[in-house]
Formats: C-alpha cells, sequence, structure tokens
RNA sequence: GGUCCCGUCGUCUAGCCUGGUCUAGGACGCAGGGUUUUCAUCCCUGUAACACGGGUUCAAAUCCCGUCGGGACCA
C-alpha cells in the first residue's frame, strides 16, 4: 500500500490555538498510527495578516506538544514562482482568465441574483473576453483578478468521516484563485502544495467541507492525482459555535503559562470527537497513536470543556515524580515571585510539591496553595484561626499547647509520624481533634484550607513552624487584625 | 438568504453500519455519604439523555421519510 502523508497547514496570522492543535493532532496521530509521514505547511500567502512571530509561536507551541513534523517545514511564500507558473499554465489552457468585473459591478450582480432567488454567485461576464482583449485590457492597467473557469456538474467526494458529501458545482460560479500571478488565494495554493507534497490525505475542519468541490475541480483542471479527505468535527466554545478569538485566549500558549502539561492537552483534545470505543480515558502519544483510527471520530462537534481538561490534567500531575514535579512548578513559583533562581530552594520546592501533588489542576496553582512555603511572613484574618464555634481564648490556649509540645520534640525527631504521634495523643483528650489541630494548622499555613498540620510541620522544620505558632499567638495577644 | 454538515445524560461519549442481550453503559461535572481538623486524593451511592412526528417490522436509539433544532461556509 502507499504511504500516507498528512499535513498541518496553519496560517501564521495568529498564536497556535486549541482548535488547530486537535487537527495537528489527528493528522499526526492518522499519519503515525499507519505508519506514515506528517507534514508542516506554513500557509503565509496573505502578506498582511501573516507575522514572524506568529510563525515562531506556531512552530514552538507544535514542539512542546511533541508533535513531531518530517522533513523541512514548507512555507507558501517561498514558492510563489511554482503557484505562478502553474496559474500560467490554466491562463493558457483556457481554464482560467482574467476578470475585470469591479466591486459594483459583481455587487449588483450579486443583489439581482438574490432578489430572484437564486444562488448568488459570479455569472462569467468576462469568461467571453479574448486572449487578446483580456492582455489589452491589462496593458491599459484595468484591474482584474484571475477566475478559474468551473465545469458545471453534480460533484461528489467521499469523506473518510461522513460518507458522501454531494455539490453541485452550477451554485459556485467561476471561483477567484488569484488575485494576480504573484498573489495566489488559498483554494489554489492548496492544490498546488498538496499535490507537489504528495498530500495523500487531507485531514482538516469540517469549516472547509465547501472548499472542497473547488479544491476537486482544480485538482481535476491541473491533472493532479485526487487525495482523500476526512472532515473533523468542529470544537465549540460554551455557546456551540465555533471556538474562536472571541471566545477569548485559546492558545496553547495560555496554557503553557497555566501549567497544563502537554500530554494532559493532547490527550484531552484526541478524546474531543474520538474515542477508542473502550472505558478508557488516559492515553499517551504512543498510546493514541496505536489506537488512533479515523472512523472511530465523531460526526458532531465538541464542546471544549475546561473541567474536563482540568481533570485529564491533574490526573497527569499525580502521575509525574515529585522531583519532575519540582521541576515544572518551579517556573510558575518564579513568575508569582516566590522563588529566586537559586537552586537551594529546589528542596524546599520539592517539599511544597510532595504534600500538594494532589491537590493541583494545573502547575500554576501551586504558587497560591503552597506559598506559605516561601513566604517571610504570613497574612491573613484572626477569625480563621478559630475551630468552629471556638473562642479567642480557647484558641489562644490550644495554640500555646501545640507551641509547648513542638518545643520539646527534639530535632532529630521531626518528622511527620513522631509529630503526628505527639499531637493526635493531646489532640484526643478534647471532644474533637479540630481544637488541637485547626489552630495549628491554620497558623503554619493561614489558609482555611490546605495539607495536614504534620505534613506541614514536617516540612517547613522545627524552627519556622515554632515561629509560625508564635506569631499566631501574638496575633491573638495583641488582639491585632491580620492584614 | 443560498449551499453543505450535524442531532444519545449539563458536557465528552459507548451503542447505530450488521434491529432484540438497552428498564441505554462509561467518564467529567454536580449532589449525598465514608475516611478526615480543613482542603484534596481515594472509595461508595445518587443525578440525568435516545429532538419530535410518521412509517417499515413480531421488535427501532439502531432502517426509511418528514418536521424541528443547532452549526459551518458563502454573501
Amino acid at each position: 500500500m502507499e504511504e500516507i502523508r498528512t499535513r498541518f497547514a496553519p496560517s501564521p496570522t495568529g498564536p497556535l490555538h486549541m482548535g488547530s492543535v486537535r487537527t495537528a493532532l489527528f493528522n499526526y496521530l492518522f499519519a503515525r498510527n499507519n505508519g506514515g509521514k506528517f507534514y508542516l505547511r506554513i500557509e503565509d500567502t496573505d502578506k498582511e495578516r501573516s507575522l514572524p512571530k506568529w510563525e515562531k509561536d506556531i512552530l514552538s507551541s507544535l514542539q512542546w506538544l511533541g508533535l513531531s513534523w518530517d522533513e523541512k517545514t514548507v512555507r507558501q511564500s517561498d514558492r510563489i514562482s511554482l503557484y505562478e507558473k502553474q496559474l500560467q499554465l490554466l491562463l493558457e489552457q483556457k481554464k482560467a482568465y482574467h476578470c475585470f468585473c469591479t466591486r459594483e459591478e459583481l455587487d449588483a450582480q450579486h443583489q439581482s441574483l438574490v432578489s430572484n432567488g437564486e444562488a448568488p454567485r459570479y455569472l462569467g461576464t468576462c469568461r467571453a473576453l479574448s486572449q487578446e482583449e483580456q492582455q489589452e485590457k491589462i496593458q491599459r492597467g484595468e484591474k482584474s483578478v484571475i477566475r478559474f473557469i468551473v465545469e458545471e456538474k453534480r460533484l461528489h467526494f467521499h469523506d473518510l468521516i461522513r460518507g458522501k458529501v454531494e455539490f453541485n458545482t452550477a451554485l459556485m460560479g467561476d471561483i477567484v484563485i488569484a488575485k494576480d500571478l504573484q498573489t495566489p488565494l488559498y483554494n489554489f495554493v492548496v492544490v498546488v502544495d498538496d499535490h507537489d507534497m504528495d498530500i495523500t490525505h487531507v485531514v482538516r475542519g469540517e469549516d472547509h467541507i465547501p472548499n472542497t468541490p473547488k479544491q476537486i475541480l482544480i485538482q481535476e483542471a491541473l491533472g493532479c492525482k485526487p487525495v482523500l479527505y476526512a472532515h473533523l468535527p468542529l470544537i465549540l466554545a460554551e455557546d456551540r459555535t465555533k471556538l474562536s478569538k472571541r471566545h477569548g485566549d485559546n492558545s496553547v500558549t495560555r496554557f503553557r503559562k497555566e501549567g497544563y502539561l502537554p500530554e494532559a492537552i493532547l490527550n484531552f483534545l484526541a478524546l474531543l470527537g474520538w474515542n477508542p470505543g473502550t472505558d478508557r480515558e488516559i492515553f499517551s502519544l504512543e498510546e493514541l497513536v496505536k489506537e488512533f483510527s479515523l472512523e472511530r471520530i465523531q460526526k458532531g462537534g465538541a464542546m471544549f470543556n475546561i473541567q474536563r481538561l482540568n481533570w485529564v490534567n491533574s490526573s497527569y500531575i499525580r502521575q509525574m515524580s515529585t522531583p519532575n514535579l519540582a521541576k515544572a512548578c518551579f517556573p510558575h513559583l518564579r513568575e508569582a515571585g516566590l522563588v529566586s533562581d537559586d537552586i537551594q530552594n529546589m528542596e524546599i520546592v520539592e517539599k511544597a510539591v510532595s504534600l500538594y501533588k494532589e491537590r493541583l489542576q494545573k502547575l500554576s496553582d501551586i504558587s497560591d496553595l503552597a506559598d506559605f512555603f516561601f513566604l517571610k511572613k504570613l497574612t491573613y484574618q484572626k477569625e480563621i484561626l478559630f475551630w468552629k464555634e471556638a473562642s479567642q481564648d480557647e484558641t489562644l490556649y490550644s495554640l500555646q499547647k501545640s507551641f509547648e509540645l513542638l518545643s520539646s520534640l527534639p530535632e532529630s525527631s521531626w518528622n511527620e509520624e513522631v509529630l503526628g504521634d505527639l499531637m493526635l495523643k493531646e489532640a484526643e483528650k478534647e471532644k474533637n481533634r479540630g481544637y488541637l489541630l485547626w489552630p495549628l494548622r491554620v497558623a503554619l499555613t493561614g489558609k482555611k484550607a490546605s495539607a495536614g498540620p504534620f505534613e506541614v510541620a514536617s516540612a517547613l522544620g522545627k524552627e519556622l513552624t515554632l515561629q509560625r505558632i508564635q506569631e499566631a499567638v501574638d496575633m491573638l495577644q495583641q488582639g491585632g487584625e491580620g492584614e
């Protein structure tokens, strides 16, 4: 069987966003599942909107995600002469022509068709112009575009996901394939490139279905080998419309900054519109490659559900080793101003991370959850020190008790187990452990919700632990308000 | 407006092709419970869907037709 070759063809007119990643991923999975090739093509023919910084964003995002592509990246702006040659060919073969109709003429035509209840399309006014007449008008400096002659017929293609899709090309009219010889347009360059790159399967969003008959017609005119199509369901926003900029920032870069793991993003995206037919939810990229098949792709659009992404992400975070997780969290803590690049911080970051591994939905969460590991002084409302209905005096007594007990514990026995035994024994004396344990925990963390007091105390060390308790005691005794 | 695509729990989906095993399964979310000083993890329970109407058939989520609804594209 022939080698399968797919491509991902983004326009560098913005950062790589989640919808595009899903398209890239499915192209990647399909190609790799079949031992084929996966290519990247930068579609930058729109000179105004294409920016180098977006191209950089796309490349680095794909690399970060681990979606590696084969061979050299193709950039359309490098291949203008190739398109020009093909345009020239169509012109010579009279399969395309220069059209000199003005915006006003086109609008008028459109209006009259619509008011007659007909499909709005170009009626082919300039098609009747002879080569000579066309040249003459061009000489005279009349503005023109290049139109492709659309043969009127019923056309259908077999979509690998949807089955037979039909069109009546008579409803299309002759399509514009280039503004001029140096400025080819989307539907044309795609065909030329896919052919030139020997693409066998075009896997793209369902929003491209209407482009497909046009591209098939151009393929036929150019004598290209037909390609197979698979139109993916769209990723939808909360309002069930196509996910786009107006729904906010859905760039890979944003999710990366927030601490979503590449494997989690891919896993989440893969299960949006595809599933292996089993109850399994967590897959590595390699496993996805192994399981993937176009046949199991959904037809309907799938809503981008951040809660589900969070769940997948936290699941991957919990699987990480503590040292790796600490390394991954470090930049986020630095971003929050909690740590400096000092390598000695790593030890304490590891402690923080091992206590909070199960509580992170995304890496950046570490900053809010475990800030007390890094802050010199905690700030919190003194009221949160009070356990349930406990009074200020009771709380003060509780903290002093903790201080007293913990002071007696030698440095060498300062570990979670011993701390637990010691404190629990005391805590059992009360009708509820919370009377002793809650104020202690809050004093150490400055938070209503946190990891347990023994593990926190153990991680903080004796000195800091006692200092924090003392600070809480002082706060209560001064009757002062925490900030 | 025209063309095309789609329609199972709130969300992602299994089942549909090859009708019966579907009083429709799983996951996320949510609610309740257990463990627990709190939060999280973990465990248990619950919640909730075949868009509607007709047809074919002994039998339809599954096949056919229509309606409605949603979306994409073009303008």
